[in-house]
DNA sequence: AACTATTTATAAAC
DNA sequence: TGTTTATAAATAGTT
């Protein structure tokens, strides 16, 4: 019965020896209601724990339901348990009519596999752009790789070149338009102070212009 | 999110360490495909052993679902499954029953659309990495991006440092174990010449280590 | 629950 | 995948 649902495991060997701690522990039900509770209590975590690294390490899809022999309920699930549940009867159960879902389930799994396949590709590239994971990479494959990234640091330095020659031109523009500006306004307070009659001696010399070349260059816009 | 399921385990002081066995291991997704495949088959198997021991030691009811990250299902129940699914349903799950039913397309299509999500950042990135599709990126992205390359680059190059130094000591031993075996010959063919008291003329000057250093000079092993 | 002697589980290497 | 081995983790019994 029970025992016939593994016979397809590796740890048949301990089916009729289980010892772990300080004593041996035969694998049959543990008749002090105390040790058993108490055994319950720490296996229970244990198994809550190792069903939760399972789906943290090997980014499975884990759900674990236990119920006390008091009857209190105990559960994970590395995702909706609901969903696990619906996803486990999609595949496993085969409830009544399942037979024409069969064909379609395969084929998401098979699209799956190969969307999976891709990420792992890819995964491993970027890994080895950024220098990682080149452990086992030949001389030639080193060479080409190296190749590749210096192409795309030429690129992107390029790029900055070119981002940088715009901002020095728009910043040209924008210092050419401040000093029309700027005559401009000069030539209205000649007009105002001659007006006037009067020369308000304590107004500084700066202009415009000169505010905005401070600011280019220690706002550091191009830094 | 996960962590706060946990909150109420003893385990917590685990949840930044995980070693067991030779190495030790990070509590976070496997990034190896192949090893993260083998640590899935072993634990699957033993989670698969610690779930059928609690229930048999303690008479729990226990219902274990796990999948693999290509989909694969493994199961454990220590009774049926279905009605453990009903027992955790009455007691816990809130949700009705036929629901369940309807999701496992709508689960299919959104896992697959997860995944093509992921492959499509890691095009993105890929592309940034070797200069392309780079137009719409910001100076400060750039740098980021041309310091990640150079790290590349420089971890490639020592890389490729240390295959050569290996190389180069590699040939320097056989180098060495070459010339014994060519100071050992001569001496053989001098006793030979001793004994005949003849010499051959013919005979051209050229030893094994001169051979061996034209074949790696010419060969370039290292270029 | 905390402590340990012991057994298991398992990561790494093959 | 299976086996082996060194080491970490789990835990049975005790306090």
């Amino acid at each position: 019965m029970v025992c016939a649902k593994f016979l397809h495991f590796s740890f048949i060997p301990f089916l009729n020896r289980n010892k772990m701690g300080r004593g041996k522990v035969e694998l049959k039900r543990i008749e002090n209601p105390t040790s058993r509770q108490v055994t319950f209590s720490k296996r229970r975590n244990g198994l809550l724990k190792k069903a939760f690294e399972l789906s943290i390490l090997c980014d499975a899809e884990v759900a674990l339901l236990v119920f006390s022999p008091s009857g209190k309920a105990y559960h994970f699930a590395s995702s909706d348990l609901d969903s696990t549940i619906a996803r486990y009867r999609s595949e496993v159960g085969l409830s009544g009519s399942s037979y024409q879902f069969c064909r379609p389930l395969e084929f998401w799994r098979n699209k799956i596999q190969e969307l999976q396949k891709t990420i792992d590709t890819m995964e491993e590239k970027l890994k080895h752009f950024a220098g990682e994971g080149i452990s086992m990479l030949c001389m030639k494959e080193l060479r080409q790789l190296e190749r590749q990234l210096k192409i795309g640091v030429e690129r992107i330095r390029s790029k900055k070149k070119r981002i940088a020659a715009e901002q020095i031109n728009l910043l040209k523009r924008k210092q050419r338009v401040l000093q029309e500006e700027n005559i401009c306004l000069q030539k209205r307070v000649k007009l105002h102070e001659l007006h006037d009659g009067s020369v308000s001696s304590g107004i500084p010399e700066s202009n415009a212009c000169n505010v905005f070349h401070e600011r280019v260059l220690y706002h550091g816009a191009l830094a």
